[in-house]
DNA sequence: AAAAATTCATTTGTCTGACATTTAAAAGTC
DNA sequence: GACTTTTAAATGTCAGACAAATGAATTTTT
C-alpha cells in the first residue's frame, strides 16, 4: 500500500484509493483489521486526522467498519447485498433527479429489466412471492388509499416479483431501477380508474407468473409499460402547463 | 439542517447523513455552495475536522465536489452518468467478490439483463454501435490474444450492445452486471474452440441487430448465455478440484 | 487608460497535541 | 472459581495553528 508523492490530489483521497485497492486485489480480506489510525499515519507518514478522513471515506462506502476500544479497529466490511442494495437506490435516485432523466426513459428502463426477470420468476417463484403479491394487489385496491401509499404498494408488488426469480444479483441489481422511479411515479396523480386498471394487470401477472406461464406475465408486463408510459406523459404534461400557467401569473405581459 | 444530540452515531456520519437528506429532499441544489467549514462547524457545533469527517464521506459518494482557494467551497455535485457508472461497477465487483455469488447466478442475471436491451438495440442502434461491435468481434478473433483482452473486448463488445439501446439509465444500470462479471470471466481459460464458438455467436448477434431482428438477437444470446454457463460450469469444476489435490498434497492422509 | 503585477482575504488541506469515550483483557478480590 | 476493578489500546472529538490555492481588489507599470 502506497502513495505516490507527486500527485496533487489530496492525501486523504490517495490512501482511501490505496486501501480500496488493497481490498478489491484481495491483499485485505474480509474482516481482517486494519492497523491503527496511528500505525496508518505513520505508514504512509501523514497525520492521524488525515488518515482518519480517508478511513471515512472508505466507511461512506461500507467498505470497512470502526469499533471503538481496546482491540477495536477499522476492519474491512463484508458488502452485503443489503448495503449495496442501499447504495444503488441512493445513486439511482440522485442520478434520476438531478439529470432531468425523462419519465420515458426511466420508465422504460425500469420496465425492459422488469421483463427481464419475468420468465425466472414464473419458473421459480415460491408461494411466499406469490402471496405477497396478492397481497399488494388487495391493497391497491383498497378505497382511500393515499397516492403515495399506491405507489409504496406498487414498488413492493414489483419487487416480490424480481424477488421470485431467486437470484439476489438481480434483485440487488433491480432495486434501483424500481426504487428510484418512485419519486416520479409520486408525481402522477391516479384516478380510480387509472388504479382499477393497474390492479387488473397486476392480478394478469400475478395469475400468469402462479400458472407458470412467462409468455402470459411478458404480455402483461407489456401492457403495464405502454399504460404507465401513457400515464406518465400525461401528468408530465400536466405538470408543464401548470408550470407555464404558474409563469404568466406571476409575469403578466 | 439538524442533527440529533441524543444520537449515539458518530457525529460526522450524523452530519453527513443531515446534508445528504438536505441535498436528496431538494433543499439544496446543483451547483449550490454549501456554508464554509467554519460555518458549518459552528452551526452543527462541532469541531472542523468533525465537519470535514463528514464531507469527506460525502465526497466518497460523489454527492459534494471541494474547490480551494477565495470563492472556493464545498459545492453540491451533479451525480455524472459516469460517476454513477463508476460506482456501480465498484458495488457490483466487490458484491460478487465478497459474497461468493457463483458463476451461474451472476451469469444468469448478467445475461437476463443483456436480454432485455437487445429489443431496443435492435430497434434503435447506429451505425457507430454496429461498427464497435464489429470491431471487438474481429479483434476477438485475432490469434495471440490473451484471456484478459479476449475478455476485456468481449465487455466492450457487450456494452456496444446495450449502449445500442440509446437509453442511458439502461447503460448504467448494466454496467454494473457486465462489467462486475470480468473477474469471474477470467478465470476461464478459453481455448481455441471456445473462442472460435463465441465470436461466432457475437456475429450472429451483430447481424441480427443489424437487420433489426430482435428475435433473432434473442435467440443468438440465449445460445451464448447457455454457452458461457457451460465454460463456467467447467472452469469452476477444474477450480475445484485443482485447488483439491493441493489441499491433499498439503494435508496428505 | 489599459495591462500587468502585487497584495490580500478567504477557504480548503494538513499538522500537532491533547482529552474523552469505549471496550476487551488483565489484575485483583472475595 | 466467580465477580469486580483496573488498565491499556483504540477510536471519537476538540482547539489552534500554518500551508497552499485562488479569486478579487489594489497598485504599479506601460
Amino acid at each position: 500500500m502506497k502513495i505516490d508523492p507527486n500527485s496533487s490530489a489530496d492525501l486523504s483521497a490517495q490512501i482511501a484509493q490505496a486501501i480500496k485497492d488493497a481490498i478489491i486485489s484481495g491483499e485485505l480480506i474480509v474482516d481482517e483489521r486494519l492497523p491503527s489510525e496511528t500505525e496508518l499515519s505513520d505508514h504512509f507518514q501523514v497525520s492521524r486526522p488525515t488518515v482518519r478522513e480517508a478511513l471515512k471515506r472508505l466507511a461512506a462506502q461500507s467498505l470497512i467498519r470502526t469499533q471503538r476500544g481496546a482491540s477495536g479497529g477499522a476492519f474491512v466490511n463484508r458488502l452485503s447485498f443489503e448495503d449495496a442494495y442501499a447504495q444503488q437506490v441512493t445513486t439511482s435516485t440522485l442520478l434520476l433527479s438531478m439529470n432531468e432523466v425523462s419519465f420515458d426513459t426511466a420508465c422504460e428502463a425500469r420496465y425492459a429489466l422488469e421483463r427481464a426477470c419475468a420468465p425466472l420468476s414464473a419458473l421459480r417463484r415460491s408461494p411466499d412471492h406469490l402471496a405477497t403479491m396478492r397481497a399488494e394487489i388487495f391493497r391497491q385496491g383498497q378505497p382511500g388509499l393515499t397516492d403515495e401509499a399506491f405507489c409504496a404498494s406498487d414498488v413492493a408488488f414489483h419487487r416480490a416479483l424480481v424477488d421470485g426469480a431467486g437470484n439476489p444479483v438481480l434483485s440487488y441489481q433491480l432495486a434501483g431501477a424500481v426504487e428510484a422511479m418512485q419519486p416520479l411515479m409520486n408525481m402522477i396523480t391516479f384516478t380510480a380508474r387509472d388504479r382499477e386498471r393497474i390492479v387488473e394487470l397486476h392480478g394478469q401477472i400475478a395469475d400468469a407468473i402462479e400458472q407458470r406461464n412467462s409468455q402470459a406475465a411478458d404480455l402483461a408486463l407489456s401492457e403495464l409499460t405502454a399504460y404507465t408510459l401513457e400515464l406518465g406523459t400525461k401528468a408530465m404534461a400536466a405538470r408543464a402547463s401548470r408550470h407555464q400557467n404558474r409563469s404568466n401569473v406571476e409575469n403578466p405581459k
